[in-house]
DNA sequence: CTTATTTGACCCCT
DNA sequence: AGGGGTCAAATAAG
């Protein structure tokens, strides 16, 4: 957990940088003869940077400079945080023990914006539980190839009590179909074949299994496959409004210190503008959230 | 008509 | 007994 905290630490002094830049960003851009539009998008910009900012200070991220900084006094502890704990027990575990589990957290940019929970593959929705605890349901999906072609491939979308932008993923054994040459079927088959290794080598395979070729795929996985439904259940469908970047969520900020994509660490030949641009894009792959595994296959 | 989702019931594990 | 995970019939959507 120590690294982890380093880590949020640096997290918190990346944003404290990126907020600076921006503004000087803005500043510069008062000074010139600039498009509306690029004014409206420095704008933005900024405010999704101190919305982040906001929200790593909610963690207890707090930047180095300020006051009580570094804590891991974050209530979701490398994304341990569990509503649905439901009363203690590893609800996981209690079942399928034999099978490895992949762990992802998922941020979406609001309630009605499921494409970030999409990485993809086709799921079909078989299930959805009210959890012990949980303030929203489980939902639960299978492969849509399990019959014609016996994948055995599950996951489980449960949303945070805590933060209703941020969805827990739990991926239960690897696609077996032919989508499982899908570069995020790929990924997941890999860290469910070696569910021993701990999630600082999941990094290092994050910063290195995505092909640059496979790339522009992954851009172009984002298109819905599986509509996530669920807003529509009474309840559920309230907008909070919120506009939060995809990337805020702490396992993909983790994987963006880790990565070698964290194009945060600015100045090193790329123009800032670039570097944001990758930023960006990077986060919103879907491929590219952490993994963490909950526990052995055995 | 085909395919996907919903939802109550059932099964299994602790 | 209680709770999570899955099944399958009913329903909705394309």
């Amino acid at each position: 957990m120590d690294v982890c905290s380093g880590e949020k630490r640096a997290l918190a002094s990346e944003l404290a940088q990126m907020q600076a830049m921006v503004r000087e960003l803005g500043a510069r851009m008062d000074q010139q003869d600039l498009p509306p539009a690029a004014r409206e998008l420095c704008g933005e910009l900024a405010s999704c940077v101190d919305r982040s900012i906001r929200i790593a200070g909610s963690f207890g991220w707090a930047a180095p400079d300020s006051p009580g900084s570094g804590g891991d006094g974050s209530p979701r502890s490398d994304g341990a945080h569990h509503p649905a704990g439901g009363g203690g027990g590893n609800a996981q575990s209690k079942r399928r023990q034999g099978t490895p589990c992949v762990r992802r957290q998922v941020r979406v940019t609001t309630v009605h914006d499921m494409a970030p929970l999409d990485d993809g593959l086709s799921w079909r929705k078989y299930g959805q539980k009210d959890i012990l605890g949980a303030k929203y349901p489980r939902a639960y999906f299978r492969c849509t190839h399990r019959h014609s072609q016996g994948c055995a491939a599950t996951k489980h979308v449960q949303r945070d009590g805590g933060d209703p932008l941020l969805y827990d993923v739990v991926y239960h054994g690897a696609h077996t179909c032919s989508q499982a040459a899908h570069p995020g079927a790929e990924q997941l088959r890999q860290h469910l074949q070696r569910p021993g290794e701990g999630h600082a080598d999941a990094g290092q395979e994050l910063q290195s299994s995505p092909a640059p070729a496979t790339e522009g795929a992954l851009q172009a996985g984002l298109e819905p496959m599986t509509p996530y439904s669920f807003a529509p259940a009474p309840g559920y469908g309230a907008d909070f409004g919120g506009s939060f970047p995809a990337l805020l969520s702490p396992t993909g900020l983790e994987w963006q210190l880790r990565s070698g994509h964290a194009a945060v660490g600015l100045g090193a030949g790329m123009d800032y503008e670039a570097q944001l641009e990758e930023f960006f894009t990077n986060a919103a792959d879907p491929f590219q959230w952490d993994y963490q595994d909950l526990y052995a296959a055995n």
